[in-house]
DNA sequence: TATGAATGAGGGTTCATTCAT
DNA sequence: CATGAATGAACCCTCATTCAT
């Protein structure tokens, strides 16, 4: 039974890596899943035992892949001393920068779909165990000594700050490439951040 | 031949709008040329002499409809009296965020689709006469007495920022409605423009 | 499983007889390959299962009936006691014209289409089995005592020279009706065979 | 007038020369009567004005361009002294094979459209004022001291034989070069002759 | 559970032909 | 005579989905 349930594991595994390999090289559009199983080396009734449609994989593709990202950015966060909440978040965000400038069709993929609400669901309805809970993020923010106005409102402000702008900038250099744009991205959010303080009792 | 030409022209514009809302109401992905031409009332062949396929369509309606809500943007602040840059950004803003909240369906086909890109070379290339000039727009950062480290780059934070954070909150009232993110993101977005500042000397 | 290779055979075998049927009676071009999988009672896209496309399926044909017809006339020679090469030739020769007369379809079919290249390669790169090797034909030159500058130009310009005069007296009665036309066809054959024989030694 | 009907011949002649363009470059199949129009600079209802279709158009250009091969062929002969009936045959279809050689295309194009009759007809019922009359080559046999049984059966195989042998010959190099081909080929021609002659009285 | 042959609606596109100008 | 915009039937082919094995 255990070696069944390792091939059954093992299939879905082949067709999930495979769909991300033609979903990043040749978009999700153009690829059929009769390519995903072809490549797999599964039937094509399998594909259907697993995934309802092309439009499943891919947003399980995306929770997945995007839980990665944070974890790894986070595994990192905790190797430093850093403290101020400021050079944690920004920390966080050049470390994400940089996994995606190094993989931009990554980017690429991610950024095309992920909206708010797939990701949101995918975490929550799925049976996958993720690496990280992105909620985690969370505490980040409400670990900190400091309070803020709107601290759902202010993450999500920098999260779309920064994954629109980096998009463009790393994929096409548009308007600057992304180390001309930095500077100013860091700089905008910590302003960001400024804009949202709540200044506390115990600073008077 | 001006009835040509006037028939001609009409041809096209009913293929435009047919397009239009066949896009914004079902998608592109759903909607096929047979949609269109059916809708239109057009022969299928017909919609070949004007438009290379769907995409080539779908381009041209893009940048139709992006300088058409900044024609009316712009035509608005015409009519105030504001005269301080924060101010005539966020009316900016406030009037495309306005606009985008009363199409809903405006806003969903246009950020999905529109790319700094494509957004560029439809301008650029076209042959139709828009509305407003969209690099129009610099001007009134240029006119303004203040300076900037990189105007360019301030204005594309502003547009990314704003455009992500909307469409999320437009379209599915996440993580907040709109109402309720505008103060946030107004204070946000002065102080995006405080950060780029450059004194100048006269200021001393 | 072998009810499923039945299946599957009988289903080519259908969509190889009704595009026979049909190019023969209303030609390649008028021929779509709706028409085919109409007539043949199969789904439109189980033709693309069998073959790349309308001119794949041509080639097969005209490999698979210019090999039947061939094997025909070898089969009869086989039965008679000709050891002349000028008699087996002609017998050959004759034969086939006859075949050819009692279904002029089939001719109009082959000779329009079949090209020296065209039956080489589908003999050679196909995976059916052909009643009989074509080439076995130049056995029949081979096998005889007699001696020849070159066996193939020779089969070659008989080939040439029965195909495209029976072409047109056979379809169209030109010059002559086929009846009339035998008799110099073979006298002509015989003429060639004699203008390429080398004397060997021992006839002197 | 004759400036108008001047117009309307340059008209017709662009056509034709175009369509011949293309026919011989991309196949008959493959041109369009777009194609041909809008190389021809004429608007595409004109093209209707002075054919019927492209295979009318086809059918005039074959027996126009096979009428000035043959015109050419004969020309050089009578520039030769040659007296001899096989010398006179042998001469003219060396001619007309150099002559193919040279123009690969055009041996492409008539061979795979050029059927006996539509020769004959398009010949006949043409308005157009030909080279030369094709069926002055019947005289070159009946002007021949020498008698034959079958005058036009003869000229038909010859024609046929050549025909056929040489399309393979020139265009593929199969089974051998034309110019390996050729003294076979005149060979198996002096044969052909030989076959059909008739003893006259007078060589008693 | 896994297969893959079969399906067939529907995709985008072409192009010969017409006809109002 | 000449035009070329408009037509729309018909084309080839794809591919998500099903289901008997």
């Amino acid at each position: 039974m255990g070696k069944i349930d390792l091939n059954k594991k093992q299939k879905r595994e082949a067709l999930l890596n495979t769909a991300f390999e033609l979903f990043t090289t040749q978009g999700i559009n153009k690829t059929t899943i009769n390519n995903i199983v072809e490549a797999a080396g599964v039937a094509k009734g399998t594909f259907y035992l697993y995934f309802k449609d092309k439009y499943d994989i891919r947003n399980k593709l995306i929770a997945h892949k995007a839980s990665h990202i944070f974890s790894i950015a986070d595994e990192a966060l905790s190797q430093t001393g850093l403290t101020e909440l400021d050079d944690r978040i920004i920390f966080l965000v050049d470390n994400i920068i940089e996994q995606f400038n190094a993989d931009k069709s990554l980017l690429n993929f991610i950024s095309k779909n992920l909206s708010w609400g797939i990701f949101k669901n995918e975490l929550i309805s799925s049976s996958d165990n993720y690496d990280v809970n992105f909620y985690n993020i969370y505490t980040i923010l409400e670990n900190s000594p400091r309070a803020f106005k709107n601290p759902e409102v202010l993450l999500f402000m920098i999260v779309e700050l920064v994954s629109s702008t980096c998009y463009s900038s790393i994929l096409y250099g548009e308007p600057v490439c992304i180390e001309e744009l930095k500077p100013y991205l860091f700089d905008a959010i910590r302003q960001l951040i400024k804009s949202q303080e709540v200044k506390s009792p115990e600073a008077n």
